[in-house]
DNA sequence: CGATCAATTGAGTCTCTTCAATACGCGTGG
DNA sequence: CCACGCGTATTGAAGAGACTCAATTGATCG
């Protein structure tokens, strides 16, 4: 189960198995529980098995920023790994399934695993690249392609994670959680959200949002996605994103 | 030089002679020359020796996103080690030193020496941490507190940098460049600072921004310093930051 | 069947933007 | 040394996108 963790890099059957035999505790969480809060000392790190999680920060104000979405198949809190205090908190969207495995062992794998190491460290580094994107999403667009980026964006990695048929391409967020991703209000979301639905782009159903066309919904959110760095085995297009 | 990179991590001799040995070439660019562009593969990372450089991103529209600030000391470009393809371009600020070095020498000594991996590793976390508060500033802070957290992030990283004194705390940025770090317009930018050098916190001199008065602009700007993981020695706080 | 939380709708407001014109600083060349 | 040109900064006025406030509806759950 730990095992499609690492898609994206390549790995000998040492490196594989040194990641799957590391020692972890299973947990489940309920929705908006904490797996990590702000200004802890990190002490695990946690893949996710099953569920969407979450990370956050506060302004001195209380203003919320959601920072990014957590799949099945994604550590998070590998971003804390070598810092003394958590900068952000995670937190559980849905019913969540985590294996905790302990901040050590990870430190030890990476020393004696470099592939493991850089695996991981490959990880952080998409990571990253997706909180760029992040930025330039409420810092450089408007609320209708800020959104509709966000839809994108989710929609693409539920595919890449497998996942897009099984949970009927539905995002488990509310208005509010949208606008704390967006930098907007939860009102204007709604109002954006209902221009969407009106145009067949999505439905809504009991605070959800379901994904219907995605190809239109990467055109308004002026979405790419090289900054996920997928690896493409061949020279086709991923689906639903328009070409280049 | 390239020595005082690893200010923030514990590392032994061996570690730091690993590190102190890497091939590289030095280089010089002029202001607004690219270190790195957007969608080529990378083939080196660079060590800033001295003057400044910028990240940044376009939307599809052409609008830009400056997502951080690198000053002398750091690797820029440790974000696409273990990437195909940038997704993002490096420019120089000012005037600009590199210690440019392989990639693959890197990875190298990330193999065969765990702990300079790991302390490289942990400067692309905290840039990571930089890049998540960045987008909170700009997502979720008005003008006044974006500039102002802004100067506020850059002061404190002077004076981390040691440069503070020697630089006379000046940002070398335009109005326009400050403005697509803000997620603003050059012309709103002109007006709030003009109200920051009314209110003596700061001043102008030629497309330059002086500061004068940390304490001031990091409260206006709801700056903290916890997301830049500076390491503190004792239990005193940081100067020009109020206490949490 | 209230209670509660999320979503909706409308009206008015404000921040920031856009557009346009002008001024300033600085290097170049006459 | 001054005129010119260019990029940057400034200023004003008008407009728009998103926000705030407030009231209403709707859904879910005990």
């Amino acid at each position: 189960m730990v095992e499609r963790l690492e898609l994206r890099s390549r790995l000998d059957s040492e490196s594989r198995a040194a990641l799957m035999s590391l020692p972890y505790t299973r947990r489940t969480l309920e929705p908006d529980s904490y797996l990590v809060r702000e200004g802890d000392p990190p002490h695990y790190c946690s893949a996710i098995l099953d569920g969407f999680a979450f990370r956050q920060r506060l302004t001195g104000e209380g203003r919320r920023l959601i920072l990014s979405i957590h799949m099945p198949g994604e550590f998070v809190d590998l971003e804390n790994l070598y810092l003394e205090l958590s900068d952000h908190s995670v937190q559980a969207l849905t019913r969540l399934e985590v294996a905790c495995v302990p901040r050590r062992a990870i430190e030890t794998l990476s020393n004696e695993c470099p592939q493991a190491g850089a695996a991981m460290w490959t990880q952080t580094l998409i990571e990253s690249s997706i909180a760029r994107e992040w930025a330039v999403n409420v810092g450089r667009r408007d609320a209708r392609a800020r959104i509709a980026h966000l839809l994108s964006e989710f929609a693409l990695r539920l595919e890449t994670a497998g996942l897009g048929e099984a949970l009927r391409w539905t995002l488990p967020m509310t208005h509010e959680q949208i606008a704390d991703a967006c930098g907007l209000t939860p009102i204007h979301v709604s109002r954006i959200l209902k221009a969407f639905a009106g145009d067949g782009l999505i439905v809504r159903d009991r605070g959800a949002v379901r994904i219907l066309d995605r190809r239109r919904l990467a055109e308004i959110g002026d979405f790419t996605a090289r900054y996920l760095h997928i690896p493409q085995r061949d020279g086709s297009d991923l689906p639903g994103v328009p070409a280049h």
